[in-house]
DNA sequence: TTGAAAGCGCTAACAT
DNA sequence: ATGTTAGCGCTTTCAA
């Protein structure tokens, strides 16, 4: 590996002051043809590369964006195959696949999201840094992130409030599928509310079931929201309305297990309203291993969007929230307040569209 | 937004030197504890966060390591949320999902690649940067990067060779899943040969299937190997061995759809062995609408150990990659080549792993 | 235990 | 059209 070449030898190998070098290459014009064609071989066969260090030193902005994410996946979900783990030449492992609940979790919807927040960030010409860390260790991991880029989107539930209102202090922040806060940062969320609401009608109105189960957690800021959409859209078709999703059943989303055999003996609804996607199918398999047929002998649907909702067997009927969408507008949140660092917070709530599939018993397999 | 502190406001505020307010995070043990809380007071005051660009010019390293990627999921498959798009009041629009082929390339394996590198970079206490752009301004934006990083890992065939020559002259490059050049940078990359070798062998010894068809392309290193691993299991079970895959089939992966109709009405073979699971999972949506059943009427097999193919039913038999291990295992070369960047290029042949579920016919939903 | 000062690589204002 | 030079914020000798 060759010292890196910076300005001050592109400089002497070309001929002239490194002021020149950097003309060369922000002001083209103000240079003569001939100097810079010597400025640039010269560069060329340095193999110069600026820094961006010193340049984000200079300018007072990195370039780039951050994306503080991790702890959504449990360490636990690694495949196995520590880093330095080599090819025995005994040949390959074959292996009987178990179906177990990681499938479930893994190609999330944060896949997505960052995406988005990769593709607005290069097109808008910032480079994207992914941070994380466990939530524990959050204020020390987002602290040295925060260093090193011009603007920061943070995943749901991914830092502490007081943390957050520090380094928004400092750089902007956009807070993501969170519903905002009052004096928070900026934010973008989806319309949680509305999209329920809107799948529990179609199950209504289309399908003509009225005994509908909520299943899932309504005891944070966006589950509530997609509650009290269940709950509109019983009260706007005169049925009876739940103050609370089925209490056995508000545990966290892949341990329904228990819960649910306890409702396949005591008798089933017509339909399962899920909170989201990842306990819609859960609840799927729960019920496949017990015979229980969907939407044959009940519906059910979801709530996010994510891939395997769209691969299983059934397909799942759910909301699809726009997750690009999300990571792009996030970023254009940031670069706004980049440019205008003394804004007011922005706030931007996308809309959700709900996707017809199978498991409500639209159409069948 | 307020002022970014720097060292000197720091300083100032505590009554120090801005030596001191350095030693203070980076010795601590040597400044007094009076006037270590003394800074740390005026430092918590202040919101002070240290500018990675600083300390990365006085070190010569930026701390973050890259990777390179992009361009895997065409611009087309964005959500069709562009970021600035409000929710309007009207409501929430509701669709019938037809299946499209995005689902099979969705949560591909970029994103658990992407997921190795993150976890290894954090457990290692560097920042990951994403950098991407279409290949044919590759050379611009991978500079870009570079100048950021103190290594980059490249997902295969995103950047020409020579642009990789290049950089690999003045950071630690590795590449991904694309077989090692010689002369080339460090790379990660698994066994191809091998893994195709057993699955297929899975099928001629466990189901007793001689009629086997290689469905993919083999005109690239990995699927050459693949393709490679194929006729060696032919061979040793005495079968007869093409020269090629089906030629029509040869086609990019998501293109198979007319090739097979011809198939289906020539007739089936025993069993597809697939070059990919993408591919494989559109054979199999393909014959499905056909109403060809897998794996009744024909075994088929994958490889790579997406996501979607465990979920798809029938569950796919596969190929496991290990994904996040060639993640870790990219960083780990980039974090090694670092610290002795005078080092030969360093190759990790990871192996794979076959899955057994239910396409070959091993189980039945 | 603390401070003064040099310098990391670059940009941009100012001089020539 | 090109060169000189002063920082950007930080770390790190070297002195005190």
């Amino acid at each position: 590996m060759a010292k890196k070449a910076t300005v001050y030898d592109v400089a002497r190998r070309a001929g002239v002051s490194i002021a020149t070098v950097s003309l060369t290459y922000h002001h083209p014009h103000r240079v003569r043809e001939e100097t810079r064609q010597a400025v640039l071989a010269a560069a060329d066969a340095l193999n110069y590369v600026p820094s961006a260090s010193a340049r984000g030193l200079v300018h007072g902005r990195t370039g780039a964006l951050g994306l503080y994410a991790y702890d959504y996946f449990r360490p636990e979900m690694a495949d196995g195959q520590p880093a330095g783990r080599e090819l025995s030449d005994s040949g390959v492992a074959v292996v009987r696949d178990e179906l177990d609940e990681g499938y479930l979790r893994f190609p999330l919807y944060v896949d997505e999201v960052l995406r988005g927040c990769e593709l607005e960030c290069w097109q808008r010409g910032y480079a994207l840094l992914i941070g994380g860390g466990s939530r524990a260790e959050s204020a020390k991991a987002v602290t040295d992130i925060v260093g090193r880029v011009d603007g920061l989107a943070v995943l749901p539930y991914r830092v502490p409030e007081d943390v957050l209102q520090r380094i928004s202090q400092r750089i902007p922040v956009v807070t993501l599928s969170e519903a905002p806060h009052r004096d928070g940062p900026s934010a973008v969320c989806v319309d949680n509310r509305g999209g329920m609401q809107a799948i529990t009608e179609h199950l209504i109105i289309e399908h003509g079931l009225r005994d509908l189960l909520f299943l899932g957690r309504s005891d944070f800021l966006e589950a509530g929201e997609r509650f009290a959409g269940f709950r509109a859209a019983l009260r706007g078709a005169g049925l009876r309305v739940p103050r609370k999703p089925l209490p056995q059943l508000a545990l966290r989303e892949w341990e329904v297990t228990g819960a649910v055999a306890g409702i396949l003996e005591s008798g089933l609804p017509e339909a399962f309203v899920c909170a989201s996607d990842v306990g819609a199918l859960h609840l799927m398999a729960t019920m496949a291993a017990h015979g229980v047929r969907v939407p044959e002998h009940v519906a059910v649907t979801g709530f996010d969007g994510i891939v395997a909702g769209r691969v299983a067997r059934p397909a799942l009927t759910t909301v699809r929230q726009p997750m690009q969408g999300i990571g792009r507008a996030a970023v254009d949140i940031l670069v706004e307040r980049i440019a205008d660092p003394s804004g007011p917070p922005l706030v931007r709530r996308l809309p959700v569209e709900v996707v017809l599939r199978e498991s409500c018993g639209c159409r069948r397999p």
